[in-house]
DNA sequence: ATGTCGCCTCATAGGCGA
């Protein structure tokens, strides 16, 4: 069972990228984020043979789940704060699998209430991972952390020093999921590896010259991990014109054990 | 400070967010 997941950076610019995309690699879920679309397309993917659900919101945000199997909607909403309209997160149960897509906020600049949402938004995420420990149904969560977990996932550490996906209280929150059981997927098969990202950002050639961060992560829950037989990251998508500055992720589980 | 995208509008240029 392969999962991917992938910031598009608008579904109206990708959305041939992403429909050749699916037909080249077949995954059976594809998380999006990013669609900066009020509308989704989702006969372009029934059309390939994808059920989709998606959370959006006229010109930013916007998250997405593509499943071959049936897909059955859990919550459309980050719990903890009613007033927050920002679309970021969509929860579904897929084969008996929790598959949550998300947009983690940006954050930047740092010092502002941009980097305050971001904290808290981080703080909700982490209660929702606790309770969904405890009720011990098999998740993943992917998509667009927004998160540079260690100096190893970007190319020079001091150039994101006073950047938001790098700051102490950012990572130190992504670390309390991890330490509360959490599997970050690439890490745990490529550990000690720099040089793999997920995003390079549009200026200066950065993708030529391979200046990128890995903010794009899965993280699976215990039961999952078990199960994690390869991740990786597709940098063909980022090579072609019009690309995003984003690139997919993907994720291999063994199938699940007859009787579990 | 700058570079580049994609979105939107008190729109054909400029602002915002990334």
């Amino acid at each position: 069972m392969i999962f991917a997941s992938w910031n598009v950076n608008s579904i109206r610019a990708r959305l041939e990228h992403v429909r050749n995309w699916l037909t080249a690699r077949n995954p059976d879920v594809l998380l999006l984020q990013e669609l900066k679309a009020a509308e989704f397309p989702a006969l372009a993917f029934q059309e390939l043979g994808y059920e989709s659900a998606a959370v959006t919101q006229k010109a930013y945000n916007g998250v997405a789940i593509l499943s071959r199997l049936p897909l059955e909607v859990v919550c459309t909403t980050l719990p903890g704060d009613e007033t927050d309209s920002h679309a970021r997160f969509l929860e579904a149960m897929i084969g008996g699998v929790r598959v949550v897509s998300i947009y983690l906020p940006n954050g930047n600049p740092v010092g502002t209430d941009k980097f305050e949402y971001k904290l808290t938004w981080m703080d909700r995420l982490t209660r929702q991972m606790r309770i969904w420990l405890e009720d011990g149904v098999p998740t993943a969560i992917g998509g667009d952390f927004n998160v540079i977990p260690e100096d190893i996932d970007c190319d020079k550490p001091e150039n994101w020093m006073h950047d938001a996906l790098f700051q102490p209280e950012t990572r130190a929150r992504f670390r309390a999921l991890l330490g509360m059981g959490y599997t970050d997927a690439f890490r745990a098969l490529h550990p000690g590896e720099g040089g793999h990202f997920t995003f390079w950002d549009f200026f200066r050639r950065n993708f030529e010259r391979n200046r990128g961060i890995r903010i794009d992560h899965f993280l699976l829950s215990p039961s999952l991990a078990t199960r994690l037989e390869a991740c990786e990251i597709d940098r063909t998508p980022r090579a072609l014109e019009k690309p995003s500055d984003h690139t997919p992720i993907l994720v291999t589980l063994a199938a699940r054990a007859s009787g579990q």
